[in-house]
This record gives C-alpha cells, structure tokens and sequence, in this order.
DNA sequence: TTGCTTATTTATCGAATGACAAATTAAATT
DNA sequence: AATTTAATTTGTCATTCGATAAATAAGCAA
C-alpha cells in the first residue's frame, strides 16, 4: 500500500499484481489438488504440484483451512451466475424452453470434476457455506421455477407450498446425479447430457402440471 | 448359544462364536464411526469409539484397509434385498403400484445416515464396489422397470435403450438426493417422503410414455 | 555497486498416523 | 490348582502431518 516514489499515477504496483496473481494460481490448483485427493490430504502434496516447497503456502495463507475457504470460494461463490434467474423468468418464452436453455447452461458451469468433487467433498465434511449454496439454488432457482409454473398453467399467484419446492428439487435432482454418475462413478453413459436434460424436463412439466392442479396438504 | 458343559456334538465353538460376535461389533461400530468421520480417520479414533486399545483391531482385521472393506461389505451386500427384483415385475399389480412400493422399501433400507455417507465417500474415492453397485442397480432395478413398463403400455418386448436407461436413472436419482439432501445436507423438509415418491413416480410414469412412445434414436 | 524489500527454501518441532512385537491379563482346559 | 490358549494392553517404530523460525535467493530502488 506504501509508494515511497512514483510521483503520478499507479506504476509501482506491478509486484502486489504479480503476487496477487500468484497467489489466485496457488489457488486454482488447489482446487484441482483437493478436488483430486480430497480435503484431508496433505499441504506437502499441494505443494509439490505447485513446484514449491509446503512453508511457502503459508506466506500466502494463514492455514490450510483458509486456503480451503478460499477454494470453496471460488467453486461456490465466483461460479454463480446471477443471470440463471432472469433467464428463468423471461416470460416471452414458454416455461419448457427456459429450463432447457437453464439448465444447459447451469450444467456447463457444474458438470466438472472439480465443482462435483469440491461439493461432494464439503457436503460431507458439513461446512457452512454447503448450505447456504442449498439455500440459494431453492430461492434463485426452484422457487422462481414453481412461479413461473403457475402463471403459465393460468393459476392463481400464491406462494410455493414445501411439497411443490421439493417436487422441483427431485427434478433439479435427478440431472444433478447425472453429473454425479458421469463425473464421479464414471460409469459410462453414451447418451448426451441435452437429450437427458430434455426428457427430465418433459417429465417434470407433465408431472407439475398434474400437482399444481390437484389440491394437496402443505 | 454356549454351553459350557453339553458333552456331545458341538461344544468348544464358545470361545470362537463369542470372537466372531466381537468382530461383529467392531464392523457395525466402524459403520457408525466412518460413516460420521470419513475413511481417513484414525484407528486410534475408532478404538477409542470401541473402548479398547488401538493394536487390538490388528487382532481382528490384518489392517485398516481390510477392516474398510468390511465396512463396504456390510453396508453394500448385506443390505442389498433379492426380493426387490421380483417385486418390481409383479405384474398382477399396475407398475406404478410397484414403483410405490419399492421405492418405499428401498429408501427405508438406504436412507439412513451411515448408507448414505459411506456411499458418498466410497463414491469420491473411486473404489471398485461402488461400480459393481451401480451395475446392480442398473441391471436389477432399472432395466426391470423399462421391461415391465413396455409390457404395460402394450409395446414390443424390444431391449433398453441406453437413453431410456437415463431416464429412469434421473428418476431413480432424483429420490435418492431427495436422501442426500434430507441426510447428509440436513436441509430441513418438511415434506414426508412417501409423498416426494409419490410425485415423482407420477411425473415418471408420464414422462416414460411420452418417451417410449416416440421414435428416438440410440 | 549498495542497500532494502519480498519470495522462497532449509531445517525443524510436536503431534498424529498405521503398524508391529512383546508383555500382560483373562478365560478355558486339563 | 496347574497349564495352555486366546484376548488385550504397553511400548515403540518410522512416517507423515500442519505449522514456525531462521537462512538464503531474487527483485528493485538509489
């Protein structure tokens, strides 16, 4: 923060920029190493896919959990788009293709190694900002979807019931565990991800349009 | 079961079925403690869990590995039901009857905190059983379903596609998150799972006609 | 060059880890 | 009671872990 010189502008920075952007790439290949090797593996493996020795990753994190936060960061935070809503609410569309076009482009962000193993990992480890990435998928994305719903079906504006946000959730579900499947277990499947995105929604809209319209409890 | 006296048949099994019983214990305890901690935890941690010393586990499983794939043992074979499969092509009952049921019985069998989390875990390290798993449920719960659902809606006995396969997958996999998010996300549902299966099944079964019934390729 | 600052490595600490061998206790058999 | 056998603990080892301090190397200003 110091500029014991430069009499104008902004030169002297070039050492903080050239350390800052170190320090981005400690972490982005921390995210691949943990997404690896799960969190409990060691500072000394990390530090040998970087190429340096362990004590330098302590100059640029105070622990290893804050460089975990830092990696959660980046998964969780930095990977969401705040235009998935919109998206999802542009009602000169019909309901169907907003999904289709949704969730295509939210699997493009998702179906990867490391955002999968990196949430699978923290959801097993309990960590706070697990749930509140739950939370957000529920406010953001199934409730808008339930409200879209309604207004398309000619229904009455009134607040998603629990059971209809959880309707949506098996949805959301079932073309997450795809990712899981393809991602995780590997277990090889030949059909593409927009055929399986497409059929599920098919499914959710004929099996929504069936629940909205029959009175339920909650 | 022991009697110390019985002169005849069998009498000297009682130190050794008390010795299998022990290791009994120590499996299913192992279940609880790695399902909570995770496979990296420590043998000192699960003895400790046991109320006995560390090096006595070395008594009964030649090593942490072999005690792990014990646990893998119980928690995938063991529970797995034979009857599942000829439930599922009961064809006295409507199939969406059957998938009620089933999926009734197979959640209560899964969804419990140690299943789920030793799947995950097993899962992210990638272990061969977990394939063999999937494979399992492929061949004896899904492919079953798409059989029984062409003889019901009056179409050729013809084998699955692999795009069909997914579909059911994606339902199949939508309930099983609903486990994961009730289980090991903990995010508060109110709703109770029969009807989340209910749902599901229904948007399904409409689903499933509409695909089956459409020329698709693959 | 000379200083000064920052980046990186070397060396090391104390705690925890999986595993083993030997000593000890408890139970079963004679 | 004496003896044998199995169950369990004590003690210890070589590694590995996260973390710190001190030493070195590299970059940059004058």
């Amino acid at each position: 923060m110091k500029h014991p010189d430069t009499p104008p502008t902004e030169p002297p920075k070039r050492k903080r920029l050239s350390s800052e952007a170190r320090r981005q790439d400690f972490i982005n290949q921390a995210i691949e190493f943990f997404a690896q090797e799960g969190f409990e593996s060691s500072t000394r493996g990390l530090a040998k896919k970087l190429g340096v020795t362990q004590p330098l990753l302590y100059r640029y994190f105070p622990s290893k959990n804050d460089l975990i936060s830092e990696v959660y960061d980046a998964v969780y935070v930095k990977r969401w788009q705040p235009e998935w809503e919109p998206l999802l609410r542009d009602r000169s569309r019909p309901l169907a293709d907003r999904l289709n076009t949704f969730y295509n482009v939210y699997t493009d962000a998702i179906f990867n190694r490391e955002w999968m193993r990196i949430f699978l990992f923290s959801g097993l480890k309990g960590v706070d900002i697990n749930r509140r990435y739950m939370q957000l998928v529920r406010q953001r994305i199934l409730e808008p979807i339930l409200i879209e719903a309604r207004v398309e079906f000619g229904l009455p504006d009134v607040p998603p019931k629990d059971c209809e946000v959880e309707f949506v959730w098996v949805m959301h579900g079932g073309i997450f565990y795809y990712g899981v499947r393809d991602l995780i277990y590997e277990s090889a499947i030949s059909t593409d991800k927009e055929r399986v995105i497409a059929d599920a929604i098919t499914a959710f809209m004929a099996g929504l349009e069936i629940k909205l319209n029959r009175p339920n409890q909650t």
